[in-house]
DNA sequence: GCTAGAATTCATCACGCGATGAATTCCGTG
DNA sequence: CACGGAATTCATCGCGTGATGAATTCTAGC
């Protein structure tokens, strides 16, 4: 109650600023994607000056890099899942390992973050390419020996995309509330069968 | 070169205002969907004042709606896919008609506009809801005699909007640029896994 | 030829955004 | 204790946005 102007200048106390800018943005970005993200909106949720948010990350871009950065190696999950059981069913221990990846609390708002954004944020579509299909799907489709690749990475690639707007953004019925392990094993004979299967069974002609 | 400030007022000529605003709108909210078009860049992509979108539409939000509208009738459709073959191949036959219209020049910005909102906006959200799953999918999954119609529909509507996302948004190659036909191919036994085959094969307990 | 109504434009409003730069204060090191 | 650097806040700037309301002009019906 003194009356006169707040100061400026640097406050005691409340350590980890970064740490809870990071999460709030965090939350918003997984919400409401990039552009209907605001850095006051960050600010406020973390209860910061949104100046301090220039400070740290220099543009709204790197925040939502610096956000979004997945706290998983992709080169050492591929070797994991190949090397846990038989080859024939190597596709559904990649579904249920990203399902259950994309289910835990942390991660979530990761992928919906960058779902969500890649359709408007050219940023975020290069991460959603790389995420999957560009990164461990064409290291798992490489490593079962059948011709294409590629074609094989980017179908399974599309599946689990598909699911993962399904469930955790449009959240249609009864995907959306489902037990990680049950999706998984709903949709593992379908990755199984891009990544290993004979292509485009229907008609008897050559691919692409 | 009169000098004189521009007047105010009707102008003559250049019918078809209203649909070329549409056009405008198809356009902007295809490439850059519903958060990343301006009602100003619609405007100037149609050569009008801004003011004439909100006197045709009355918001963004109508606007939207309207430059969106499906040009099919889906109630039509199930019926003749499930008429036209052997009902072991409908999901084929299905994913062929989809993948086939959405390819179509007039409709491919409405199937992006919807999807790359979808993230964002609400009403967006419901059109993508519907326009798949709540839809033409679950019509067509009930009339296969198979139980848990519902998810079968979400689970075929997740992996096409998997495809469209990566054929058409994010353009993952070499999906992308590869003929219509031979994506309906390669994903209509997926579809029709999910349809009418047996749900969570690689494991043998109930479902749901 | 008048006139009512539709089409078109102009001039704004109020707001929220991302970003910047300077001012201030705290803290660790010497 | 001094002092330099890091943390934090304030006060703005400039811009683009969706929306509104009034003014003007064209056109169709009588």
């Amino acid at each position: 109650m003194t009356g006169g102007p707040r100061r400026t200048g640097r406050r005691p106390g409340l350590a980890d600023t970064r740490g809870r800018i990071l999460d709030a943005a965090r939350h918003a970005f997984g919400e409401r994607g990039f552009d209907g993200t605001s850095i006051r909106q960050v600010a406020a949720d973390a209860n910061v000056d949104p100046a301090l948010i220039h400070h740290y990350f220099r543009s709204k871009q790197q925040l939502f890099v610096a956000a979004m950065a997945f706290p998983v190696d992709p080169s050492a999950v591929v070797p994991a899942v190949i090397a846990d059981g038989p080859p024939e069913h190597v596709g559904e221990r990649f579904a249920a390992f990203v399902i259950g990846l994309w289910d835990r609390p942390e991660v979530r708002p990761l992928v919906t973050g960058v779902v969500r954004s890649a359709s408007t944020d050219p940023v975020a579509a290069d991460m959603a390419r790389r995420l999957l299909t560009e990164g461990p799907l064409l290291a798992l489709a490489s490593a079962i020996d059948r011709p294409d690749a590629p074609l094989r990475a980017t179908l399974a690639g599309a599946q689990l995309m598909g699911v993962a707007i399904a469930r955790y953004v449009v959240r249609m019925e009864p995907l959306a509330s489902m037990p990680p392990d049950e999706v998984a094993d709903l949709i593992g004979p379908s990755i199984q069968g891009y990544l290993a299967g004979d292509l485009g069974a229907s008609s008897g002609r050559s691919q692409r």
